[in-house]
DNA sequence: GCGCTCACATACTACTTGGTAGGTTTTTTG
DNA sequence: CAAAAAACCTACCAAGTAGTATGTGAGCGC
């Protein structure tokens, strides 16, 4: 028996328990982790807490296979543009972009995401618990390294200059992940909308704010 | 009675309760709030929820109080350096170095204030709670206004160049707050270390990743 | 149509936690 | 130095919550 229940990749198999992780994410979204409650998720999804424990096994293992979920939307959407012909800053930018939509579209997803980030600091109460929060801390490692080494190819071929490229891009995913705590979608928002907010973040990431000359 | 108790500015009166705010901050950052017991608190202090409960009428005062405090701090940071002759884009260079280095030599306080921002979010119970919150926010609104009239500034005096100052206001903040998730001051780090990386953080707002021509 | 498994719901427990009531010690005041 | 006030501490309680044990109905193989 033990981990059989929600390891392998995240739950969008037939059973549709992608229910459960949206409804999950909204609540930790609205009101963080520590203050939802089961039956919140539960009350959510029109159900009862027997639904929930029969996919978790726990409220933490919900709260890291959300956690999960999100992460992978992450990488879906920045590994397609980050190779390619063009220079290095323009397949960073391309990668910053494609982060920041990821964030608008997947609000609820990514708050959890930055929650979890948080959290890292926080106790985790058992081993196992650590384990698995170790575990997704080298998820997002990875996923920060992925915009690094794009940033390193960019130093060498001359496209993008900085100072500390680990700090540079601590700086722009800051700057990116702050999005799941100022931007909520405005009633008839269109997927426009948001690439042109996509667009300024990463001008203002890329071009600073410093007049030429 | 009523609020007579943590309404005036922050708590460091001579009753010495910034150990108080400093222990419940500590525990804020570290667990977050509502992981938070009052009796972790009060250990911390060495002492019974007692002590607290005869300074702070509930936890989320002792909450607002030190995001207060935290905010007082920032504004103290900033507010020197936003006048003078430089040219704008100068001068907002200094309060974002001066927000970041606060960032660092507050962390506690900080962290604090950011989970206020996300508690925003959240749903506050109490319509006393709400107003006090709104209250927080509207803090928050004018510490972010104060780095957009310079941005504004700058606009004008042509020292800065952005698409949207607005936006270029809250990736650079959000790029700074983001350092209460990622940095840890080091053992024996001192302030020549801390100031190297402001600098590099402004530098990176300020410049950009494009490399320039 | 019989058993078996899956997908839940119900009812309950053990425990934590915010907040209170009242006592006790220390400090201040007159 | 007496009395009042401030600064705490010690139970204590009511409410809420993670997790469990058990029940139940629907589908499905045969």
């Amino acid at each position: 028996m033990s981990s059989e229940k929600s390891q392998l990749s995240p739950r969008i198999d037939k059973t549709g328990n992608i229910d459960i992780l949206t409804a999950a994410a909204e609540c930790f979204m609205e009101q963080g982790y520590h203050a939802t409650s089961i039956d919140d998720v539960a009350r959510r999804l029109g159900a009862t807490k027997g639904r929930i424990y029969h996919y978790y096994r726990s409220k933490t293992e919900l709260f890291f296979d959300v956690h999960r979920e999100g992460m992978r939307r992450n990488f879906e959407a920045v590994t397609p543009v980050m190779k390619g012909p063009e220079p290095a800053a323009k397949r960073l930018s391309a990668m910053f972009r494609q982060h920041a939509l990821s964030m608008m579209e997947n609000l609820a997803l990514e708050a959890v995401v930055v929650q979890g980030v948080e959290m890292h600091r926080f106790g985790a109460t058992t081993p196992e618990q650590r384990r698995t929060l170790a575990e997704l801390m080298t998820v997002r490692n990875d996923f920060e390294s992925l915009f690094k080494r794009v940033a390193y190819e960019g130093v060498e071929d001359g496209s993008i200059r900085t100072s500390d490229v680990s700090v540079a891009v601590k700086v722009a995913l800051g700057a990116i992940n702050w999005l799941s705590i100022w931007y909520r979608p405005r009633p008839a928002e269109t997927r426009d909308d948001r690439e042109i907010l996509a667009d300024k973040i990463v001008d203002s990431i890329m071009q600073g704010l410093n007049a030429p000359g």
